[in-house]
DNA sequence: TGTTATCATGGGAGCGTTCCCATGGCAAGG
DNA sequence: CCTTGCCATGGGAACGCTCCCATGATAACA
């Protein structure tokens, strides 16, 4: 099995105490004992037992990283493994590991349970969570640091990391008004989720500043899979909208599927817009307009966040709100302008 | 923080020895104190300390999953996502988590280290690795239980869980010669991984079985990824095959782009398959023939011969093949010939 | 009724660490 | 030369759990 402390420190001849010391780095070692130690432990190829060490000192290095299995676009979306790239790259520069929980709804509550009690995470990101999300009082109450990805309607009492889907959908939908198009739909996310809700909120209000009216049947809830953006088209062509704004990419390509099987044109006929610039948005036909979120710098700072959390915990919550950018392509037809 | 076996043993009137049999159902525990500790357990909402218990038992149910991030179609391509899925979802059913590492070659060391010595995880799943990828020599060394998937060059040695690819392939080409296309052309994935050489493989066989000289200017090297599918297909256009079999579904959407582009129709002009069957392939224009593969299945498989061989050490390597499912869609050209 | 087997329960030891305190050596200062 | 203090080192205790053995009570049998 693994080498042991005793091992290395029989080896060495000093103490087990000495080998921790020298193991963690601490002062007040000898610097020949400290290099005999050393010696001893790589030819043994030593590696510290983290489940001891994480009884004795209450504290493992590992992140749990919860991902609500509702969220059916995990399959289609490459959105989740940019973010766990980012969060797991982080780790790796902060010396933690990650802890992987996709929770389904029946194994929600021995989850719950496990990723409280265990005793083997210091932490947790929870990527997505539904607004009502149980697991949210139950971390509160239990004192564990946490941090969501996406803002939470709880908003000031917990720290979150998220793009401003506001500010940006907001800006994309003026865009797509300022190229002249009259009625534009949208196509929402689950509106239970915060990135769903603020992304339609960006939409209104981009429609507000421009004193539109609000027309409730140009706004489609959609599921952030693509089956869903071309269910959702398919239910706004009859009405004639001039431009679809879709709160995902992966959307988006639905709707465009939908648009093309109907016989319209994109940008020609119906302007199309995304959200999340993916990497398959540079490559539809024609190349998707949307709005870049940074998804692993996303999910490398929930990382850090969260790291700083447990390092000094009673601090204040962090929130962090990363800029997005609008990427101009075809399908809104910006071209045909000109 | 979290409630211990003393505070139960105290509340409940008995010993720390009786609260551990009673939460680990061990038998010779009186009903009625049974029944009491359970209630007390689950008023104090107690939940074993993983570490500890770990460390006392040597064993964690926990799970390693490693995957390789040279791996860079894990961006695009669904199939990750699907097979971690997999994987969560049987751990679930068997009572384990998931340490979840995305191996940066950067930090490869430090993280093998950790993989092998920590004695956090009781076993390692390691998703596409590299034929020649120096972990599985320190594995073994190790005597760490592990699981590939996808088939080693070492095969008889290692446990693995695989598709039967070689044969899947073969299938697929020779079905398209059936269709009477000439020159088959194949977009290959990287040599160096199981996958793409066994895809390769049978592609050559299937020209074999028909007599076909084999035309290596047919054979152009992708990296599971579109734009490399894209890139692969520009360059076997001027060679001017009248179908092309992609080592996956992400590459043949590329080269289903890279045709378009040349003023090409699929399945008219050339046909094209892919291998994975993605949701998307089901939804591309036209839509894609493939081969199926029990994704989410190959997951599962992994998480339960693992457990398995952790359970049972010293057992014979466990090799299991999965079946696929040819899925003949538009793209192949099918139809035209009725 | 005496002997033995069975069962419920308690307590010690140990898993591999870290932390704290004790010890002894040695240099600095008076 | 003696005191003070720092520094390198060692060993005990604890983290929360499981396993093993001991104990006493009760049941089974002769």
């Amino acid at each position: 099995m693994s080498t042991t402390l005793v091992e290395i420190a029989k080896q060495a001849g000093v103490s087990r105490s000495t080998v921790s010391r020298v193991i963690n780095n601490h002062p007040n070692v000898d610097q020949a004992t400290r290099a005999r130690v050393r010696l001893v432990a790589e030819s043994l190829n030593y590696q510290p037992n983290i489940a001891a060490r994480g009884l004795a000192v209450g504290r493992t290095r590992i992140l749990g990283l919860a991902i609500p299995m509702v969220v059916s676009a995990l399959f289609s979306d490459p959105y989740f493994p940019i973010l766990i790239q980012g969060i797991t790259s982080m780790c790796n520069v902060m010396d933690h590991s990650v802890m992987l929980w996709l929770t389904e709804p029946e194994y929600e509550r021995r989850m719950v349970r496990q990723i409280l009690g265990g005793g083997m995470i210091d932490g947790v990101i929870i990527a997505s969570a539904l607004m009502n999300d149980p697991i949210l009082d139950a971390l509160d109450k239990r004192g564990l640091p946490f941090v969501l990805i996406g803002r939470h309607i709880a908003g000031d009492s917990v720290s979150y990391v998220d793009v401003d889907n506001k500010n940006a959908s907001q800006e994309m939908v003026a865009y797509l008004l300022r190229l002249g198009n009259r009625r534009v739909a949208t196509i929402t996310g689950p509106r239970n989720m915060g990135a769903g809700l603020d992304r339609f909120e960006g939409y209104t209000a981009a429609l507000h500043d421009r004193r539109i009216p609000f027309d409730p049947d140009l706004v489609v809830e959609g599921d952030f899979t693509e089956e869903g953006g071309y269910r959702a088209m398919q239910r706004l062509l009859p009405l004639g909208p001039d431009a679809v704004f879709a709160a995902s990419d992966i959307m988006a390509v639905g709707a465009m599927h939908a648009i093309h099987e109907a016989g319209l044109r994109v940008p020609e006929d119906m302007a199309v817009t995304g959200f999340d610039d993916i990497p398959l948005a540079a490559r539809t036909n024609p190349p998707l307009t949307t709005v870049r979120q940074p998804i692993q710098r996303l999910g490398a700072t929930a990382a850090e966040t969260l790291i700083d959390l447990i390092d000094h915990p009673g601090t204040q919550p962090h929130r962090v709100l990363l800029t997005t950018e609008l990427i101009i392509r075809a399908s809104c037809g910006a071209a045909l302008r000109r």
